[in-house]
DNA sequence: TACTTTTGCATCGTGAACGATATAAATAAG
DNA sequence: CTTATTTATATCGTTCACGATGCAAAAGTA
């Protein structure tokens, strides 16, 4: 027994890394016909909730490094959903904003989170137990938040 | 309050996935020093489970793709970590077994389960509330294959 | 004011993930 | 026993994710 926990029946890790993937893979048939992909259909709900922020302001909304989001936008407005001036205060800041495509899609993206529900619900049942993760997770999240803040001090 | 459920904070998935990324995070302190990433250091949980399996054993446990766990096993053989032979009765398989080195680093990563329960301890709080999500964790991921698998019949 | 440090963003390289496609071997069908 | 289909793996192209590094603007310091 002395491996005991090395078995991945006993990993938590693996199982958020699972659960993850698998979930984004449910939102390819909702995301596809807009032409997006997960991480940029996130970029859109932060846009949505508030346009014209920086560069930075949506990466740590979104707990990803700068360098993952610079590129991630640039696609973006390749695709003619955002557009980035720069700053006016501070000249190193790039604005993102929504374009026209870009606010029109909040339209056409309105029912995802309920048709993604109305799946989980059709395979695993009750989306109230998995609703009861969430305060768990926002608690995990929190804390290896945090943790990799004080590394990033002690370096 | 139209676009309410298009708010980041009432989105399950963007956790899973946060959660998911920053737990891989707190795992590059140990992977590090032994060389190897999070994927890599999954599909060795495996292996030391049960050494010499087809490359479509290990990717259906790590509910994987053939084609993202052909490309990680191949940067594991050049590290040395494993091997791959024929398949014997199927000259189609590929037989991934286990390297001196990938056997001896079982006991190298003997302890890496109980520093992450440590780290999150630490920051977190309790390891019980996590655990708990597990039972739930893996129903969402069997209700998530199931409805993959259907798609694919339908196709 | 001149110099140093920090900050915001970008670029580069590597390793996943995965859809699409290819190829050869095994299996099924005729 | 052919021919067709399925299966096991591999390759390719695109998008993330992120450590390392670069660079210019801003902020802090002497």
């Amino acid at each position: 027994m002395e491996y005991e926990q090395l078995k991945l029946d006993n990993q938590l890790c693996f199982r958020l890394y699972t659960a993850a993937r698998l979930t984004m893979g449910a939102y390819h048939p909702y995301l596809d016909p807009l032409g997006i992909t997960y991480p940029q259909y996130l970029v859109l709900l932060v846009l949505w909730e508030q346009d014209k922020q920086p560069v930075n302001d949506i990466a740590h909304k979104l707990f990803l490094e700068t360098n993952t989001v610079t590129p991630l936008i640039q696609r973006m407005e390749k695709a003619g959903l955002v557009k980035r001036t720069k700053g006016k205060e501070d000249t190193r800041q790039r604005i993102v904003s929504l374009t026209k495509k870009g606010i029109e899609m909040r339209e056409q993206a309105k029912h995802i989170p309920e048709c993604l529900s109305a799946d989980i619900i059709k395979n695993e049942g009750s989306v109230e137990e998995i609703s009861q993760m969430i305060p768990t997770l926002d608690k995990l999240i929190a804390g290896l938040k945090q943790q990799l803040n004080n590394k990033q001090i002690n370096n």
